[in-house]
RNA sequence: GUGGAUGUAGCUCACUAGGUUAGAGCGCCAGUUUGUGGCACUGGAGGUAGUGGGUUCGAACCCCAUCUUCCACCCCA
């Protein structure tokens, strides 16, 4: 074992890539459901892309960004996001002349340079949503909405938790800040040393320290609910009333505010009710695409942690796969080896799944291993069924399903997709 | 980044007053007399005990370093 795979990173194969493809299978269909189209953007970017985006005081920024200079001498970072980057691709490729509201989907890997734990790596896949060109709380609406789809597919409707809040924009989040601020001046001494540093560069982090004393302190807290300028809090309201039409439940968390700066009135997130963990995450960025040069564009959207959904998924013991094959060719000796690999490949033409020993083993280990790979059907070649130019199709879950036809692969082909029907 | 754990076959784990060729179950490969799987039985392959040092006559077991994974923070998907 001399190479290992680099920290945070991990191998997905056989039983648990057939998992994700399942996933992925889900999301696809909810892409589709929703008429968006897929985007495939750049790993990497230009570093000052993200500080300007995310934010040059949230940690991603500070610490977590794989960062380095490429041979031309630029600074390039792996993207530890996707927003920012499909943002550009928007601003870049003038998607703003396209139909409103630009509905955007992406599965995509990001890179965040963290200490490990279950759940965190350092490459880690998102699936993600950007709805660009919508002021209206019909598109926060729908951002929320469309996890709850995949969620519903996936069978886990009631194991995740909807939070959502509104942090207001600009101009009332500062009002509230300073509420905030005044309300904490007087205990800032008992404070842990991050919320004294958070108090200066970015004090609606404090909300959620998970220190003894500053939650004591915070318990009396102003809440930035309160505090919404007119518009944002009608602009809340209305997200409200509209998921309470749509039955959609969820918690009103005051106390959930986002790790980048970018977000602004409504943030969300989905939680697992069983598992600590933060699945999605999302909100509204009304200034974003300004801010990174482009048109002044609303826009909502949301991250989907991949592999935390499958953990997820996996503890809750919903996505079982069991891998199936369609037919078993086995044959008795050397001679029908030809037969029989042909016979495969001329069924395989026709869409279905056909396995033939390739390892020299002998009949009885064929068979075992058509039951090993959970074959419907088998298929026994010797001299007898050449001869005679028939085979006996053998049902395996049900021998007495078993029944015979031409050796053909168009008639065998055809027989096992009407018995598959049934 | 801070604090605390962990590491023995592909997987789940045994074996400690440090002492001959490190074990089990599952999995994998094969066989149980020659044309039919799932059970059972038998056999086989597979580990320089994460890696590198040190202590010792002798280390999987003790010490140090390092890496990995995990837990609590931090943060977040």
């Amino acid at each position: 074992m001399k190479y290992l795979k680099p920290k945070g990173t991990k191998d997905i194969y056989l039983e648990e890539m057939a998992k994700w493809q399942n996933v992925e299978s889900k999301i696809r269909e909810v892409a589709k459901e929703y008429n968006m189209s897929e985007i495939r953007t750049p790993v990497f970017e230009s570093t000052e892309l993200f500080t300007r985006s995310v934010g040059d005081e949230t940690d991603i920024v500070n610490k977590e960004m794989y960062t380095f200079e490429d041979r031309g001498g630029r600074s390039i970072t792996l993207r530890p996001e996707n927003t920012a980057g499909v943002v550009r691709a928007y601003i870049e490729n003038g998607m703003s002349s396209a139909p409103s509201p630009v509905k955007l989907w992406y599965l995509s890997n990001v890179y965040r340079y963290e200490k490990m734990q279950k759940g965190r790596y350092r490459e880690f896949n998102q699936f993600g949503v950007e709805i660009l060109g919508s002021a209206s709380y019909m598109a926060d609406v729908e951002a929320i909405l469309i996890p709850l789809a995949l969620f519903k597919k996936l069978d886990i409707l009631d194991e995740v938790t909807l939070n959502i809040n509104s942090i207001g924009c600009t101009a009332c989040r500062a009002k509230y800040i300073e509420k905030l601020k005044s309300f904490l001046k007087d205990n800032l001494d008992e404070m842990c040393s991050d919320c004294k540093v958070r108090f200066y560069k970015n004090p609606l982090r404090i909300i959620d320290c998970k220190q003894k004393k500053c939650k004591e302190i915070l318990q009396n807290k102003p809440n930035i609910t309160d505090y919404l300028c007119e518009d944002c809090s009608n602009h809340f309201e209305k997200v409200k009333e509209t998921l309470d039409s749509l039955n959609v439940k969820y918690n009103i968390n005051p106390d959930i505010v986002r790790g980048l700066d970018y977000y602004n009135r409504t943030v969300f997130e989905y939680v697992s009710n069983t598992l600590d963990l933060t699945v999605c995450g999302g909100g509204r960025y009304d200034t974003l695409v300004e801010l990174c040069q482009g048109p002044k564009t609303p826009a909502v959207g949301f991250g989907l942690g991949m592999e935390r959904l499958i953990l997820l998924l996996d503890d809750l013991e919903k996505n079982k796969i069991q891998k199936e094959l369609d037919i078993y060719i086995t044959y008795l000796s050397e001679k029908e080896e030809k037969t029989a690999y042909k016979l495969a490949t001329d069924i395989r033409a026709y869409g279905l799944s056909v396995e033939v020993d390739i390892l020299g083993r002998s009949f009885k280990a064929q068979m075992k291993q058509a039951d090993k790979l959970n074959a419907a059907y088998t298929i026994a070649l010797g001299e007898d069924e050449i001869s005679n130019n028939i085979v006996n199709i053998k049902n395996m879950q049900n021998k007495e399903e078993s029944f015979t036809a031409d050796l053909d692969a168009n008639v065998i082909a055809k027989a096992v997709k009407a018995v598959n029907k049934k």
